[in-house]
This record gives structure tokens, sequence and C-alpha cells, in this order.
DNA sequence: TTTCATTTACGAAAATGTTCGTACATTCGT
DNA sequence: ACGAATGTACGAACATTTTCGTAAATGAAA
């Protein structure tokens, strides 16, 4: 079982970038942090290797430019956070939390249907 | 209109108790406080100092024992804090949310209920 | 009034997170 | 081989958050 290490912001940038983009440079992943972030390279470069000691990030260094890539699978730590925000947030209720989601957040009518669907399929296991 | 202050980790436990609770003195935050955190009551005497300076907490001092109250609605920063994990943790997208909320977290079928329902709400709004 | 418990005020240390300069290493083009 | 470009290592400054000890104020009890 992976550890429960909570990233911070900062990580939690870095990382998202990575589990879009798959394994990467500190290049590749502080140009595309560059365009919402104002951040030396060196920054980024840090951070990275913070991670890497925290276990976040693995770190392939057989050639001179390390490659990173995420240690903690994206639904794993999205779900820890979410379970976080939930309880603290919203006294542990799930339902709440979506209602809110879909009330104060604009949705489009493919999200919209896409969750019921996805309901109705949790609907069906259900009562299989 | 309430500024967009982020409140942090600590003042959050202590916002969620007064939402619960009603305004409250210290000691009375302290005591719920302190079943979930390990924590000496001059800290958080000083944290609910701090979030009053910062607004994030009106405080009536009329008597010599002050008590304290949320100064922002629940709803509001609920609102803001998950846009933010939205927007950060999955890129943008209220349904990847709303579905890891509901995949990872077990939820009781009233809760799906309840949901379905809003859903329902929803839609009957922008087809009207 | 004197004492005692409780409260607030405040400063500062400790902990955590973020930023970046500088030094050194490696690779590549010439 | 040399210099430029690009990479990593690392320390330290800085910012923010969290913690708590100590002192002063207040009010209630004796």
């Amino acid at each position: 079982m992976s550890k429960k290490i909570k990233p911070t912001e900062s990580e939690l940038d870095i990382l998202s970038i990575i589990w879009d983009k798959g394994a990467s440079t500190v290049r590749e992943v502080h140009t595309e942090l560059e365009k919402t972030k104002e951040t030396k390279y060196t920054t980024t470069l840090k951070l990275m290797q913070i991670m890497h000691e925290k276990g976040l990030l693995t770190r392939d260094n057989s050639s001179k430019v390390h490659i990173f890539d995420a240690a903690i699978p994206k639904e794993e730590t999205q779900g820890m956070l979410l379970k976080k925000m939930i309880d603290t947030v919203f006294s542990g209720s799930a339902s709440k939390m979506v209602m809110q989601a879909l009330g104060s957040h604009k949705t489009s009518d493919e999200e919209l249907d896409a969750i019921k669907r996805y309901l109705f399929e949790i609907e069906k296991k259900s009562n299989s």
C-alpha cells in the first residue's frame, strides 16, 4: 500500500502535468508549468527533487537527463484528496459535496449526462 | 462582496466547528477541536485571533469572554474550495470529480437518490 | 480585598513550503 | 580539445503556517 503523503499545492501542479503527459524531464515539466505560473527552472527542478525524495516521483537517471514519473497513481491521489475534503469541509457527506459542485460550478449537458450514466451504472451493479 | 481569502488547513478545522455549532467561545471550539487533534488552548486562541484579523471570523467582545462567529458563509467557502480542487486536480471537469467521489467513496443509497433528484432538478430548469 | 481560575494579548520559536543563485558536470557542435 | 548550452546538486534565504510559553487582564469565590 502506498503511503498517505499529501502533496503540497506546488507539488500537485507538477503531478498534474506528469499524470497528463506521462514520464517527463524537468525541462518538459517546467515548460508546461511556466504557462500558468511564473517560476524559474531551478525552482521546478528543486521541487521535483524533493518530490523524488518524498517518494512522489520516480527517477530514471540512466541517461544524463533524468526522467521523472509519478510514483502515485492519479486516481488514488484524487480519491485521497477528495476524501479529505469531504470529511473536513462537507462533514463526511459525499452527496453534499456533489451537489455543491454541480450547483456552484457551471456544468455542461454532456457532463451532466456522463454523471447520470455513471449513477445508473452504480445502481445496476448494486442491484445485481 | 466578501474577499477570496483561502483559509488554511487549521483554519478550516475551526471554521467547520463554528459552521456546525454556531457562534462559540474559544473554549468551546477548543474542546471540540481537541477530540480530533492534539493541540493546546493558546494555539486555538491564537489561530482564532488571526482568523479574526483576516476577516474570517467576527468577534463579539462585549463581555469578557469573546464570542466568535464565522464571517464567511459556509456554502460560498465550500464552493470556492471545490472549484479550486476541480481546476487543479480534475483539470476543470466537475463530472470527473463527481465520479471519482462516488467511485472511491462508499455512498449510501439515500445519498445516491438525493444526487439523482438533484440532477433531474437541474435538467428541468435548463429545459424550461 | 485577596486569591484563584480563566481568559486574552503577544512575541517568538519551530515547522513547513517555496524560491532561486551559484557551483559543478555533461554533452554537443565546431 | 574548447566553449557554449544545458543539466543536476545544493545551500540558504524567504514566506507562510503552526505552536506554545509567559504575562497581563478580568471576574468570581472566599
